[in-house]
This record gives C-alpha cells, structure tokens and sequence, in this order.
DNA sequence: AGACTGACGGTCT
DNA sequence: GAGACCGCCAGTC
C-alpha cells in the first residue's frame, strides 16, 4: 500500500456534514507532521467524481485551500461542504470546533 | 538520474 | 492573532 494509498484510506473515513484538516489526515494515516503531502495526494485524485471525498478536507485555519491549479474546484469544494449542512461566514471560513471530525483514534 | 511540481502546518518571533 | 521560516515526498518528464 503506497503513501498515497494510506492517505485516501483515511480521507474515505471521514463522515458527510464533518471536515478534517490536513495535519490530521497525515496524523491518521501515520505521516504525522506530514500536512503538505495529504495536499499532494488530493492534487492528483479525479473531482469529477466523489470515489474520495475530497471535498471534506480544509486547513487548520478552517477554510478552503484556494489555487489556480485547481482551475475552480476549490468554489465547487465550498458548494459540496454546504450542500452538507456545513456553514460558512463571511470570510469563506468554518467553524473547526463545530464541524471537525473526531475519529475515534483520538 | 536529476529537476520540477504541488490542496500545508508546527514553531518561533 | 499575524507573519516568516522551513521541512516535507511521490509522480512525471
């Protein structure tokens, strides 16, 4: 099983209506301190489909990690959070206490 | 084989 | 709380 294999593993975990940031998928997915390569592995995955859920991974800070190189999925990522019943304020962020998932690891 | 590329976050100031 | 610094690695050409 590859890096990135152990990477998605985790990211498929993750419940509808929750987020997990990426220090802590590369913490599950035993890469701790690892943040910047869960970045690397969704860079790669098809968002034209919802295999992996992608879309339920953000920063620590709580918000969408935005890039040209995404070529606007990271809008699309935002639509797919609040069609979960996720909420985002003025600053395009959510609220980590409230939506984080706590998997059972911790 | 080596260069280049890419969704980050913990620590320190 | 907000910046600056810096380590990180797999896939592709």
């Amino acid at each position: 099983m590859s890096t990135y294999d152990r990477i998605y593993a985790v990211v498929c975990q993750i419940p509808p209506g929750r987020v997990a940031t990426y220090g802590q998928v590369a913490t599950l997915a035993n890469l701790p301190g690892q943040a910047r390569l869960v970045g690397y592995a969704l860079y790669r995955v098809d968002m034209a489909v919802l295999d992996i859920p992608w879309h339920r991974v953000v920063n620590v800070k709580g918000e969408i990690s935005h890039s040209p190189r995404r070529r606007g999925t990271d809008y699309r990522q935002q639509a797919l959070l609040e069609a979960e019943g996720i909420v985002f304020d003025d600053q395009g962020k959510l609220d980590l206490k409230r939506y984080l998932w706590r998997s059972s690891h911790f």
